[in-house]
RNA sequence: AGUUCAGGCUGGGCAAUUGCCUCGAAGAAAUUCGGGGAGGAAAGUCCGAACUUCAUAGAACAGGGUGCCGGAUAACGUCCGGAGGCUCGAUAUUUCGGGUCAUGGAUAGUGCCACAGAAAAUAAACUUCCUCGAGGGAACUCGUGGUAAAGGUGAAACGGCAGGGUAAGAGCCUACCGCAGAAAUGGUAACAUUUCUGGUCCCGAUUUAGUCGGGAUCCCGGUUUUACCGGGACACGGCAAACCCCACCCGAAGCAAGGUCAAAUAAGGGAACUUUUCCGUAUUAUGCGGUAUAAAGUUGUUCGCUUUAAUCUGUGCCGCAAUUUUGUGGCAGAGAUGAGUUCCCGGGUAGACUGCUGGAUCCCGAUGGCAACAUCGGGACAAGAUAAAUAAUUGCCAUCCCGAUUUUAUCGGGAAACAGAAUUCGGCUUAUAAGCCUGAACUAUUU
RNA sequence: GUGGGCAUAGCUCAGUUGGUUAGAGUAUCAGGUUGUGGCCCUGAGGGUCGUGGGUUCAAAUCCCACUGCCCACC
């Protein structure tokens, strides 16, 4: 596994996942509210790992903001996964994490950059692994 | 020269590092190497097609759409060319240029036209006007007829204006304009231009004159050509983006279409196996009672409790009854129905694959055409994801703006739109920083 | 991908066979009533009828395009 890669096996995938995630999902917000977090563990010896996926909202953004939003994340979790790497394969855990927009929209941040993310992604990486 | 508006074109480039999707090659695999990776609107989903399935013997109705004429096209509500209307500007009185138009039919029928106005659609009633008669001194009143000119309101008033004419008047007559019809010429057509729409006589109704109806002859046009028919006009306000009529077009649903494979599960079909053991009792009945075993249900679990272990038909042997047919009981073994278990078929859900990108394709040139476009020749292959890839960061160079130095360059800082493929094409509509091109309007300066 | 609906005063809604002041409730403001406030009574202001075109003598109403919101189906 790549140290800085996001294959599709670490990227949530299939609908059944989703529907777990948000029925049963547990959620953590950012201390600048920017983002949110929905997760779900579970254990599991076979493949312990972490799961994530993006999501943005209709009616945040047209579909060029979306996109560049949830690119955005996912190259911020990216650089970061390092954090979750030791301890999901020690607890044979499966982590299955999705990130979202939560405060911020089109209108008031029409041109997003990779430092408003950055740190609040960390911030939320950080929150789970304390819990688990 | 600037500003605004409308239309069109371009829609920053190169490199490094870290990633994602896809195709190809290598490898047992992890993975490695190489190729490719958003738009002019990918958007809105407003039209038209291709493709697929369903239904099909054909047609019509219903419903929907389109609407000046000709052409282009696979098709269109699109495009090109032309005609006409409206409008703006210039010129200066007739043309030129720009913009724009859902631009068939109001004599097929139905309906609507507020307020005001005499009247809003069969032209008639009312007021006024005029002739004649009666009354009266007169103003005037009443009756009889004539006429549709006047009524000033309205968005719109039943051709306009001028002259003649008359008792008053009227296309009643005349000139010009408008409208309508016919013919000729030009044009494929829409349409445009030009010309014509007249004269004489007789009879009847009514009358002051006119007018109306009928007829004859000359004239014009057409046809079936010694003949027949038609014509010689002022009638018909607007609205069809009101219903409607006419002409033309449309079968329905959509890639979540459709196809292939296929966990699960219901119905159905086929095959195999199972459908019990012991004891007692009775005989009209394979019955009844007890016991063990198995399965199912109940319960957190065990015990316990409840239910089920079925039904029918031949064959052979034995016992009993009777008259030989026969009846009845037991045992053995067989078949059928039902039930249960397992397997297979079938079915098609989740899921996977396919449809899936090479096509009415793009670029260049020639020929035909005013053009849209067509034909021919040469060349090119250019995303294919599915909770959905096409990205992030940095540097350099271009573009624009600001400031400083300074004199045409340097330094520093900043800005760069609208927007993301989802089966594929042809259009339309809408959004769009900056730069460039074309056109129109306005403003200023100079000559 | 397909189909349907809504937009009118600060708010909630009427009004759409096209017709001459676009109306009601509530809210706001002013006056009255009361010792004061509320309730109550009277009056006033407040509308580019979502935006832009067109048809018509006349458009909130009819037609076309656009914007925003909502709903349904496979």
């Amino acid at each position: 596994m790549k140290k800085y890669g996001l294959s599709a096996d670490e990227r949530i995938k299939k609908k059944k996942d989703f529907d777990l995630i948000f029925s049963s999902g547990k959620f953590i917000f950012s201390s600048s509210k920017k983002l949110k977090a929905l997760y779900v563990a579970e254990e599991n010896k076979d493949e312990p790992g972490v799961k994530i996926a993006a999501v943005a909202g209709k009616k945040q953004g047209n579909a060029v903001w979306r996109n560049r939003t949830r690119r955005l994340i996912k190259e911020s979790y990216r650089l970061n996964k390092e954090i979750f790497s030791s301890t999901c394969s020690e607890k044979k855990i499966l982590l299955k994490i999705i990130f979202s927009p939560f405060s911020i929209n089109q209108k008031k941040n029409k041109e997003l950059s990779l430092e408003d993310i950055w740190s609040d992604i960390i911030e939320i990486m950080t929150k789970i692994k304390s819990r688990l």
